[in-house]
DNA sequence: GTCTATAGATTGATAGAC
DNA sequence: GTCTATCAATCTATAGAC
């Protein structure tokens, strides 16, 4: 089985692959669409017949990362575990998934960051709007099994899930010269303890 | 009384607000220290008499947003206020100010976002490090009262309050797009809702 | 030194053959 | 699905006027 000759299926997924490195690496701007298919060693035209636009390609990039979030809930869908153990997981795969994709992080956060009204709707659509809708899923199932305290926003809880694990990210550097922060290269440590105060908040009675 | 003759005074702060509104709208890079001088009215040499290099100048914009949130504990420093009331007030004060000064706080996060190790460590000493410790303090004083479970981390309890700030500023834009968000346009009630959570969750008993 | 004009290269995107 | 050929628009860099 050499990868020489498959035509098609794989087609969608080295650009993919090629224009995620590059996209990460030196941002919308820096890149062109001939330097992604060059990369992934197809004529540009076929990036074109992949991707109807340069920004439809970029916003791909970024929808992958929401795909992996996706998958990674999705092997927390079983019946097996109890709300708590589920929520814990999630995050600490969450973070864990952030930090092993740092390139593409970064792009999403700083688009996230930068854009206006329009962009904003178009990233919630095409970008964040499932995989976040769908940790609200969790939450809300959660609570109608009385395991949330009343008038606790699942919504806001999962906003405070992804905004724990962002700042974990995005201000590492600036945690790491900070005397007294004991987590900060301890991803696992800091979901824990953030999981402890999240739930202890949102638990009933 | 006229503000004709003010040689050195309001100097500094002339330059330092010029800095702002230029950094803000244009980054680092697409401003000119000439650009500065002449927007706040002052020599390009004066604005070097004032801020030993571009980069320095640059920092002491992004400090003056730290200023402002060491004002705001200082408002919180009596001892009129309980535990819980204190840090919900400086929360949401904290949350008003990033909002008030939109330009400023991205050029923070772009920054801390951007940063490698050195540039942390640098960040950290000459623009965030002072005012997140004494934000750490006031919880660290709320600990030794008694007011905290044990067993939580002072230090990640400012970070998870700095974090959910930081968040609803940077995602607004998403936020605003996504159903269900009812406090996308209230930051007040963002807020409370925020501490609930926090508060509840680091709670003794 | 500063601005304008312009030549040349590169961009994102499309058309049409295979 | 993939290619070659080509479009108009935009960017880069330089030449030359002031």
């Amino acid at each position: 089985m050499s990868a020489a000759a498959s035509p098609s299926p794989a087609g969608r997924e080295t650009i993919l692959a090629a224009a995620a490195e590059l996209f990460a690496a030196k941002g919308f701007a820096g890149v062109s669409v001939r330097e992604v298919a060059e990369r992934a060693g197809v004529s540009k035209a076929n990036v074109f017949h992949h991707f109807s636009s340069k920004d439809t390609l970029y916003l791909a990039v970024l929808r992958s990362a929401v795909t992996r979030f996706e998958a990674l809930l999705d092997d927390y869908a079983g019946e097996r575990d109890g709300f708590e153990v589920r929520l814990r997981g999630i995050s600490r795969d969450h973070l864990q998934n952030i930090l092993a994709n740092e390139g593409v992080s970064r792009l999403i956060i700083r688009e996230v960051l930068e854009s206006d009204v329009h962009r904003g709707q178009e990233l919630t659509e095409r970008v964040l709007g499932d995989g976040f809708n769908r940790l609200v899923e969790v939450i809300r199932e959660g609570r109608s099994r009385g395991e949330l305290r009343g008038g606790v926003d699942p919504v806001l809880v999962a906003s405070l899930m992804v905004a724990a694990n962002v700042h974990f990210f995005q201000s590492r550097s600036v945690m790491r010269a900070l005397s007294g922060v004991a987590y900060a290269d301890d991803p696992e440590s800091y979901s824990t303890q953030v999981m402890d105060i999240l739930l202890n908040g949102i638990a009933s009675r």
